[in-house]
DNA sequence: TTGAAAGCGCTAACAG
DNA sequence: CTGTTAGCGCTTTCAA
């Protein structure tokens, strides 16, 4: 193996030099450093990192707390992890993968053990354990999604209820009158989820803004449940001419159903869907979305984090991400009244 | 932070026989043994994982690598990746997420740092680099998937051929004397991809042995071109009583369209898919499968690890996992001949 | 069955 | 601007 002191000896300086010229703690030499760069280089030399930790009290690595089960669309779990990995490299730390199998145990121990030096926890929904394990370790956390007391914590979430008034503002500006907002399951509001709550304001308060006729209706995912909501919508409430629709598993089938009622998308009916990117090129035709933002979720939680770590102050306690529009060719102006 | 010497103290004992009975690797009376254990509970110790690495050559992590992008099915792989981080937690050690942001050069840093021990590479494909790399860097390893060249290395994967022949078999049971195998798009066989071409010769061997007529499609998952392609078996092929899918984005629309050409399934014809599990219930009706066992793939490929890590020998070079069939609603005998 | 002590490779005072 | 050196907390010989 390649130690410092190899390197310090075919750069003819001492191993804090090649220290120093690693971690740019003090001022070096140009000369100095090129040669010490030239045997780091030649040598193949990678610092020791258990040895580094030791020393330093940093392991730089963070802690990724994913969850098993989910409400979570899981290709946007991964997108997101995946982010978080690509930035924690830039900002030159590795990422720990942990799962809720531990309970909270997992995190005490990579704390305690100094494995890690921070932790990133995904998912966090309003009942959510894991914050006050955080706030007892003294353990440096972003978290993903809200929990129902952010109090003193970090968070960072897609900000639902601008992204619900976005759909509602095109709807609008396209001259729809009437709207619906075709949500989670109830149970997922019932919850007190964050994220189903937060939609429903923003959705709430922009209809009531621009003065639009609105309804909610909460959905099963299931085929069924999806073609029952969608016949009773196009049946008994002639005068919507828009959806926004926040429930991914929901979007195919209701897509399907409205074929099967033949009402045309979006000659008969404008849609607006939240959720994950990939969706829109899935449906035909492909739909105007505002996507979840995972790879800037991920890369702002890091760098969060690494603010933190490296004392910066003042952290936001809580980072809403704005959300985007993409046009897609679901929706037009409300059909005219002949 | 809480030492072994602090452990040490408050048992009486000395430090190296507090690490001792953490290790096993030597014998310790009894009484010691439980004074120790006590100690340690008390005062919440967890040995400091960077010291731990560099006084004994072991961080006691693994590394885990992930596709950024991928032909396998995103939660089929996350399932994997936590059945991992399970598995090794069981062995006492953690999970460390790498993906090919970084290239090969990953994988280098890691190993020369002796930030991890040992690596699980996923989704490897057959022309791979990575598996040079790890050869190159003599980092013990364990695939999922087959490079095309496994020689030297440890490979994980489901046994497709033995799932096609599973497929068949059932069908040939049920009466079917006609088969077709719904495959990957054109282009992932031509690629060498070396699952479908093992589905392929699974499902022509078994064809073979059952003396059923056997048909062969490949089949790109955009509506249209399964659409046509149910269109083209229905109308050309009246035979054709059964479909073995392999191709698990197609499977939505192809029992869509199934339904627009007015084919009943199980009615006028079977349907045996393989993929994820989670398929199954997402139609309807419920499908016969043969799925994916992720959890099983990520636990034996964790432990065939340990056994390298551990210098058990012989390690076997390629594992490949017996699938299992799950009956579901979309399979009966052909229809009667009337 | 246990203890003493020498490092593992690196960082960060301290000294110049 | 650079070198010397004392640990960081643990494992593992060696010795008893």
């Amino acid at each position: 193996m390649v130690t410092i002191v190899d390197v310090a000896r075919h750069a003819g300086v001492s191993p804090s030099t090649v220290s120093y010229v690693l971690s740019g703690k003090r001022a070096i030499s140009a000369a100095t450093r090129e040669r010490v760069e030239a045997s780091i280089r030649v040598l193949g030399y990678h610092p020791h990192a258990g040895a580094r930790a030791l020393a330093s009290n940093r392991a730089n690595v963070i802690a990724l707390v994913v969850p098993l089960r989910t409400d979570m669309h899981v290709p946007i779990l991964l997108q997101i992890a995946m982010a978080i990995v690509a930035a924690a490299r830039d900002h030159d730390h590795d990422v720990l993968l942990l799962t809720n199998g531990e309970g909270t145990e997992g995190l005490r121990r990579v704390a305690h053990s100094a494995l890690v030096d921070a932790v990133i926890v995904m998912d966090v929904e309003p009942r959510d354990p894991r914050p006050l394990v955080l706030r007892e370790l003294g353990l440096p956390s972003v978290l993903i999604g809200f929990p129902a007391d952010p109090a003193g914590l970090t968070c960072v979430d897609l900000d639902f209820s601008a992204a619900a008034g976005l759909c509602v503002d095109r709807l609008a500006d396209l001259g729809h009158t009437a709207v619906a907002l075709v949500g989670p399951p109830p149970g997922v509001l019932e919850r007190g989820t964050g994220f189903a709550r937060r939609t429903l304001s923003g959705f709430e308060e922009a209809t009531a803004r621009r003065g639009l006729r609105a309804l909610v209706r909460a959905c099963d995912p299931a085929h069924q449940a999806v073609r029952a909501t969608a016949k009773e919508l196009v049946a008994q409430h002639p005068e919507v001419t828009a959806l926004v629709v926040h429930n991914e598993p929901a979007v195919p089938p209701l897509m399907e159903a409205l074929r099967g009622l033949d009402v045309t998308v979006p000659g008969d009916l404008s849609v607006v869907a939240m959720g994950p990117q990939e969706l829109a090129s899935a449906m035909s035709p492909r739909l105007t979305m505002v996507p979840i933002p995972a790879e800037e979720m991920g890369r702002r939680a890091v760098e969060l984090l690494m603010s933190k770590l490296n004392g910066e102050c003042p952290i936001p306690g809580s980072t809403l991400m704005a959300p985007h529009l993409v046009p897609g060719d679901s929706t037009a102006p409300p059909p005219s009244r002949s």
